[in-house]
DNA sequence: TAGATTGTTAATCGATTAACAATC
DNA sequence: TAGATTGTTAATCGATTAACAATC
């Protein structure tokens, strides 16, 4: 738990993972350094920019050198709080549920997935990669007693509201969403939407223009 | 191919997607007309951004009236370009792939997923759900040869950026990235990036705000 | 010390909201 | 006509960029 002074943007908060990301990569490639120039033109991002961003948290840099990317990279990994693990469920065990639950990006990252959930008999019962598929009945139970932080929810669109209600109702805090649905959640849920459908039609917007 | 005055800002475009799917959800509901602020508050927006929003592409609605929720289904359908089809393909016939190819999302919607690609012998030469699995060697001829608009790359993230290279250098002038990586394209390429891990440390970030 | 680059304040740009005349 | 709601201009708010003093 971190809480900062001042109330961090949305648009800031957007592009931490990809700070993230280009740290990792700067950092598995022996980097030590780097300035806020160097790393904007990278990211395709200006310096003003970067240096903003990074001073909604902290003073991470030296004047007149510039970053450690190994400090740097960790004080990333620390406000994104990846510095500790997750436990995750996936909700919907179709196609885009087992996509997820063996996602290669998740790796190392502290995201556990401990369980799949699913109605369908000939899957219930089963595993996949160590990863056990439980009935949906089975739900509630599950979330409250395995200290699950994350629903990650690919279930079908007519089910998708009411799953996230019980997800809520059950006390966890945070959905990812690929039901290509807008959900309703208490105040104090974090819903991200991933819809797949409106990524699409923005690319064939862009290709009429 | 439609051409607009005004420069239409990118947070616009991406609204246009939620405005769609909440048109076609009062059109299939049977509601004929709807207000600006009717809509705003269902899509928690403001009536004053709708109507800016909307007019970024024409006058759709009446005064004292409001906007017939089916012509104005039909002008965003137009806006986005769905009312004809695109021929797709999907490169990578892993578990996303495949989750993707038959996504509900979709269906009715003029993507037309006409082939996959993979590298593995036990899935080339196989049909999943009448969409042929082809090598990756056949993806320049295929490209070339079936006026594909749209690649969905989904391949291991080592060989994302050359393979992007390939769809690029075949003309296809729009790809919806699924690596974790940002590409780089030729000017005119649109990528639109889905990144499952980049949003699931965003959600990270605000559980422990 | 001189040069470099940060942290931070000020200026600009763009997006959202408010207001209201136009008009159905 | 009177009431309602648009289209559009003006005001506000927030995010990005520029500038520069602080300082390593």
């Amino acid at each position: 738990m971190q809480s900062y002074a001042k109330k961090v943007s949305m648009s800031v908060v957007k592009r931490l993972p990809k700070y993230y990301r280009y740290l990792n990569d700067l950092s598995e490639r022996g980097f030590e350094k780097i300035s806020s120039k160097e790393l904007a033109d990278l990211m395709g991002l200006t310096a003003s920019q970067i240096r903003q961003d990074l001073n909604s948290f902290g003073a991470y840099g030296q004047q007149g050198y510039g970053y450690k990317v190994e400090d740097l990279k960790n004080a990333i990994v620390k406000i994104l709080g990846i510095d500790r693990p997750y436990n995750c469920v996936i909700i919907g065990a179709g196609n885009l549920g087992r996509a997820i639950s063996h996602y290669e990006g998740f790796k190392n990252q502290g995201i556990r997935i401990k369980a799949m959930f699913d109605i369908d008999s000939q899957k219930v019962g089963k595993s996949r990669d160590g990863i056990p598929i439980l009935h949906m009945d089975q739900l509630e139970e599950f979330l409250a007693g395995n200290n699950i932080s994350i629903a990650i929810l690919c279930v079908p669109r007519t089910i998708g509201q009411g799953t996230a209600n019980r997800i809520c109702k059950a006390g966890v805090k945070a959905i990812m969403n690929f039901v290509p649905l807008d959900l309703d959640v208490p105040e104090g849920v974090m819903v991200e939407n991933v819809n797949i459908t409106d990524s699409l039609f923005t690319l064939t917007y862009l290709l009429n223009e």
